[in-house]
DNA sequence: CCGGACTCCTGGTTGC
DNA sequence: TGCAACCAGGAGTCCG
């Protein structure tokens, strides 16, 4: 369950050894991890093998190295248990690897890229760039286009994400997990946020006050900024973190996976519901669902 | 436009 | 002890 705390971790980890990199060399060992690739393996490997990558990107949870003077780039989803490894050239291969590159760096040793995804929910592919149709003369892989800013990024419009709130028809976690919408915040960060500034999951957005809503985004940009802050100190050169689990454990989470244990505000105890085909952990008391605002 | 159900997937945990 | 059922959820799709 990789969020944009985690993702990011992998992207600045991949950027020093991938970028100007080379591929010699790409083995497929798992068919189903390619899901979101238009074309067969064959296709895959004979695209990305002889390219070069230019600096590794990030939409949300998205991640993509760039090919070379190609209109095109690596896409890498981790899914739910997805991890990228950095490995030597001759390092035995984990059972969970899926998909093998080899690179060159001019300026370092040859190196293995590893793609290894437990529950394959996770993806690599070769993506067209286009036009990123929030900011002009940026370019962004096609199946990405649809994504979201996230909070941390300047260019993030404040604005924008309130009138939204305010316009929809819906819920708020539903709001903050909806990737076109804020993208980057999973189902851990959501109830973390949401407990933080003490909203209940499902508040209308239209009836969340102006100030509720302010103050939800900057607990969200907190809980992904100390996220974000760990992570970059316990990031291992060697190898591109990420089993996703790194960032959260180490961080004190104060209502998610938190059921039955006292709400560290007032101490009664976190309740679990089922919403949208997953767990929301939240304090009954401390997050209510609050009147509509005339 | 919205929400709910379903799909993909594996390994750890629970329950009989 | 053994095995089946269940649970975790990011993102896309389909349908009412």
């Amino acid at each position: 369950m990789p969020e944009l705390p985690e993702v990011e971790v992998v992207r600045a980890g991949l950027a020093p050894v991938a970028t100007g990199a080379r591929v010699d060399r790409v083995v497929v060992l798992e068919p189903r991890s390619l899901r979101r690739h238009a074309g067969p393996p064959e296709d895959f490997v004979a695209r990305l093998t002889g390219a070069a990558f230019d600096e590794p990107q990030r939409r949300g949870k998205f991640m993509w190295l760039p090919l070379s003077g190609d209109d095109a780039a690596l896409v890498v989803h981790l899914g739910m248990s997805g991890q990228v490894l950095l490995r030597e050239r001759d390092a035995p291969i984990d059972r969970l690897t899926r998909i093998t590159i080899d690179v060159t760096h001019p300026q370092q040793r040859p190196l293995r890229i590893d793609f290894v995804d437990q529950r394959i929910f996770g993806s690599m592919a070769i993506d067209e760039l286009v036009p990123a149709s929030d900011q002009p003369g940026q370019s962004i892989p096609s199946q990405v286009a649809h994504i979201a800013r996230d909070p941390m990024d300047p260019l993030f419009d404040d604005r924008r994400f309130l009138a939204a709130l305010a316009r929809k028809d819906t819920t708020i976690k539903r709001a903050l997990l909806d990737q076109t919408l804020v993208s980057g915040i999973g189902n851990i960060y959501a109830d973390e946020a949401l407990w933080a500034a003490r909203v209940h999951y499902d508040q209308p957005t239209r009836s969340l006050s102006r100030p509720r809503a302010l103050t939800l985004l900057a607990e969200v940009r907190l809980v992904l900024g100390k996220a974000l802050a760990e992570g970059g100190t316990s990031f291992d050169y060697q190898y591109v973190n990420v089993n996703g689990n790194s960032g959260y454990f180490s961080q004190s989470l104060n209502a998610y996976g938190q059921t039955g244990l006292p709400c560290p505000r007032c101490g009664r105890p976190i309740v679990r519901e089922s919403f949208m085909n997953r767990g929301s952990h939240f304090c009954a008391f401390c997050q209510r669902i609050r009147a509509v605002r005339v």
